[in-house]
DNA sequence: CTAGATTTGTCCGTATGTATC
DNA sequence: GGATACATACGGACAAATCTA
């Protein structure tokens, strides 16, 4: 590899592991001579590439310094990077729609695995993003836990992010996801229009991602704060500790009543549950359509994974176009509400 | 201006202007040394500009060549110019929308007022547009008279080139227009289950755009071959020559007949015919809605602003990130029948 | 296939201009 | 005004790739 190659990765490596941090002034020209023995029109070479790539700027007079980016890096979205569980389902429909509005548009994407949210943490999976000079990324966090200072240094020297599935108050990227107030409110009117009795919600204890916050808080607006709420814990197994909570709902007459799940694992749970029981006294509505569902009759709010997608690759493409101009926002998606006949199992 | 950039206009402004066309070798850097009576470092550095931009490329041992593409240039959507007469009501709906869109992206449209095509066809409009590194046009051909040469020799020096309105077979564009046949044949349903009486399309003599071939030719299928044609001739006074050749066939009782119009004016001249002969036994239906048709009762063919806008845009972006993998394609957007009741003139 | 010529790629030392502090 | 640091520019040298005789 040339030498000024060389010294540019050497730098590139300590801006990455935080040698010189967003803001810093670089030596100068003159100092990275002497401490590589190069001339300065090598130097200059290496620190112009660094230039063209956004990485660093320099003023005359001044020095060079590692780039502060509050806003946008305006790259190509030739290479778009996935972040996520791929073989969960739900994304699993988000993924083929997104891959299709991408490549319609000529945008490769690449898919990198996230086992329980290992990648999404890893420096180093970003590092390798930004040595490759792909600036695209869409991350799914399915964790409460996320390192919102690692995502920042990132988008200081100039990678765009999109969060996809969660509406975060971030500053660091863009987020889509779903009007989680529409599709509870659209739920709670389902039920409160076509069936008598109390409405109670069905949620998760211990999990504060935005969504699940956002759907039980606009459970308490949509039943006048009056609304009943229950929790399963985070983390167990879904099915058991539904059916446990209902069947103790059942015990100390809470039930019969009708149930809005918040998301689809607990509302297949549930439903699987009313089967098994014969409890048709209740009526039950999901957040989330899952392919299994078909067999219960319940009211289910499917997600726009088309919409959703469009947004996702459409705010890559503002991030790109604005550059430092841009600001981060919250693009929620509206679905719609789906009336599952259901044919009984198999 | 530096030396480089002197340079480096020069040899920029001798590829456009043909003196080095695409794929010739440039002189060495040796012999521009010569002639310019610069150092090589100089040249090296006016090159290396325009190797960034992609005007060249550079191959040890061989030389420096003209870029020569076949496929879209691979930029930034940051500017997009739009050459268009912008004072035209038709185009202005479109300008909106486009304009909408690609704000809501990030991108800043540029307009270029095109009176009578004269910028259209301009090289100086273009060369600018390149030294300004401005690499994404909209284009409005209004005309058949067009230098699809001149297009193609910026489309291989990297400009990335969509013409909106007409769907041209072209291989160095992507055009975004109405789907035609869509259009005539919606009208002909409506006029064939709503009236009795004989079809006739009105059209223009002597225009050979593609909208208009194509609406004359899917009239010709819709009827079977059958249904009569009439032509006023393009570029005279659509007013006066619509009522013209309507009064000519009501005295050769081709009229009463209901009546497919070609576009928006030849309709609306045709609607006050009819409003002020009060021939009320003629049913009349138009491709494009004008907002002074809302006076006459008719049935348009409302052509799909925001969608023509959004396509429009999407193709750039396609553009800009297939490069050289890009296809030039036609893309048709289909629109909406539209009941005009009519309130009468006030 | 080889040898030599050509052309770009990389690198060095040096000098002057210009913006900033 | 002076010191500092980047921007531009010059001349020279060798390496690597390519073409040609």
């Amino acid at each position: 590899m040339s030498l000024y190659l060389t010294l540019k990765d050497e730098i590139v490596k300590q801006i990455l592991n935080g040698t010189y941090k967003s803001g810093d002034v670089l030596p100068t020209e003159q100092a990275l001579c002497q401490t590589y023995e190069l001339s300065r029109v090598t130097v200059r070479k290496a620190l112009e590439e660094m230039k063209k790539e956004g990485l660093v700027t320099s003023v005359q007079g001044q020095g060079t310094v590692v780039s502060f980016r509050k806003g946008a890096f305006t790259s190509s979205l030739e290479i778009i990077a996935l972040v996520a569980a791929v073989h969960n389902p739900f994304f699993a429909s988000f993924m083929e729609h997104f891959e299709r509005v991408a490549e319609e548009n000529g945008s490769l994407v690449l898919f990198k695995q996230d086992f329980q949210g290992q990648a999404f943490a890893s420096h180093e999976l970003y590092y390798r993003f930004i040595k490759k000079n792909i600036r695209n990324v869409v991350l799914w966090p399915q964790t409460e836990h996320i390192d919102f200072e690692l995502l920042n240094r990132l988008r200081s020297i100039g990678m765009n992010l999109v969060l996809f599935d969660q509406l975060f108050e971030t500053n660091v990227a863009d987020s889509v996801g779903l009007d989680n107030r529409h599709a509870v409110t659209e739920l709670y009117g389902q039920l409160r229009s076509g069936f008598e009795g109390e409405i109670i919600y069905i949620g998760y204890e211990g999990l504060n991602l935005p969504s699940e916050l956002q759907r039980d808080q606009a459970f308490q607006e949509a039943s006048g704060g009056k609304g009943r709420r229950f929790r399963i814990p985070w983390g167990g197994d879904v099915e058991r500790e539904t059916t446990a909570l209902l069947l103790r709902l059942r015990e100390e007459g809470v039930l019969p009543a009708n149930l809005l799940c918040c998301n689809g694992p607990v509302g297949l749970a549930a439903a699987r549950c009313l089967e098994s029981f014969g409890w048709q006294d209740i009526a039950l509505t999901v957040i989330d359509f899952l392919p299994e569902m078909a067999k219960y009759p319940m009211i289910v709010y499917q997600q726009p994974m088309r919409e959703m997608a469009e947004k996702t690759y459409q705010r890559l493409i503002a991030q790109n176009n604005q550059g430092e101009l841009w600001l981060p926002g919250r693009y929620p998606v509206q679905g719609e509400v789906l009336h599952v006949k259901g044919n009984g199992p198999q």
